[in-house]
DNA sequence: AACTATTTATAAGA
DNA sequence: TTCTTATAAATAGTT
């Protein structure tokens, strides 16, 4: 349709291809929308010159996004974005339920909200928590027993190793009365202690608590003593 | 281009314009791939019938997708989709996490799980669940308090009319004393009687738990009674 | 589905 | 570029 005919190839002159570009463009343009019109079709038109710019149409009543929604149904691509976002949706759905029987939960236990409960579900909530308390007081005191079971380990040890310093004295001030029938210094004692490792070691209070036993027992001589509980509420370092 | 000219609007005759679409819709792909062919472009071209078939035409090299992104990332649309996307995905997490602490909130009340605590931790567990009960049990003996009152309103207002049947009664028995010198029948005691709402109606149980006042007193005198507390955790219709 | 009178689109020239 | 115009192509109405 022109004053010759054309093939139907690429057309290698750049300017008359600008040219045919431009006017089959618009040909395409009106024809597009003439079809949308007369037959009452739904059209999206994107073209793409071969510099890159961008020519679309769309035939009114639905936006170029709703056409290709609809052109990615009924192809079925897409289908996995599709179904991944409505994956998301679904999981947030679940999500916002389970969070708000929790957050219902959590008041509950809490009790800041006791409006809207009935006098029954008091007795409930009641033997929940009570159930909650002692199963708590019941690990609580367990880790205790643990606690003490150690320090009676340890206080056992301790005494048996005063016990054999006792003794190592004693025969140590025997030797010396033999040699010298005098008494031995204080600092020689002390030197013969110090191969014992828990002889003057300082206990951390935060392990044993053993600074609220009574200081005014002869060192060597511990006695045996039941630990206040009130003092070992401190984090469980037994069993190092 | 035809015998006639035609308006641009849509043919009414439905004959007319299915051949009309089936015809212009061949030239409009002829005339789209012509366009791609011609002057190297890059066309997507997506028509829906109006009975919603689907008819499509994209140009060689790139496939539909390809021209469908490159037409949103020019558009700069998409991104809403993209970020919606995204957002979805941030909500989740940020559920995910809140759900997650939630869970351990329930599961710390509950005490399912001690492992993994602290000695120190039980202590402030204790306390939460001790104030937790407090709460509830405040409440509930609020709820309780209240329905005591209640009844005991309940009881005057029943003792006041029992006083007024029986001073009518008497006078009943007076003026027939004077009358006939004979004593009333029970039946014509029970008209007098029937008069009042409250003689002779049965309260509900769940309602006032009336039914455990001892009922070997006499019918026209109730005594006045400390209510059991442990019959009273019913759902609460007080107020009625 | 094929025909054909016309209209429309457009290739090439101005 | 844009306008013009001869001619190809498309298609409305008909068969």
């Amino acid at each position: 349709m022109g004053r010759g005919k054309i093939e139907i190839r690429r057309i290698e002159n750049k300017t008359t291809r600008q040219v045919t570009f431009a006017k089959r463009r618009a040909g395409l343009l009106k024809k597009t929308h003439e079809l949308a019109v007369l037959c009452d079709a739904q059209i999206g038109l994107i073209i793409f010159s071969s510099s890159g710019k961008l020519f679309d149409y769309c035939s009114q009543s639905l936006s170029m996004q709703d056409i290709i929604r609809k052109y990615h149904s009924q192809k079925g691509t897409q289908l996995v974005e599709y179904n991944e976002q409505e994956q998301l949706q679904n999981e947030l759905k679940r999500m916002r339920k389970e969070t708000r029987s929790l957050q219902l939960s959590v008041q509950r236990y809490t009790a800041n909200d006791l409006t809207n409960m009935r006098l029954e579900d008091f007795n409930q909530m009641e033997q929940q928590l009570e159930c909650s308390i002692n199963k708590v007081r019941a690990r609580k005191f367990e880790l205790m027993q643990q606690q003490i079971d150690n320090l009676r380990r340890k206080e056992k040890m301790l005494q048996d190793e005063n016990d054999q310093i006792y003794h190592l004295i004693k025969q140590q001030q025997m030797a010396m009365e033999h040699q010298q029938a005098g008494v031995p210094k204080p600092e020689e004692a002390q030197h013969v202690l110090d191969q014992f490792p828990f002889y003057g070691e300082e206990q951390p209070s935060s392990v044993l608590q053993l600074a609220t036993l009574p200081t005014q027992f002869h060192p060597y001589r511990l006695q045996p003593t039941q630990p206040n509980l009130q003092d070992f509420l401190q984090p469980s370092n037994y069993g190092e």
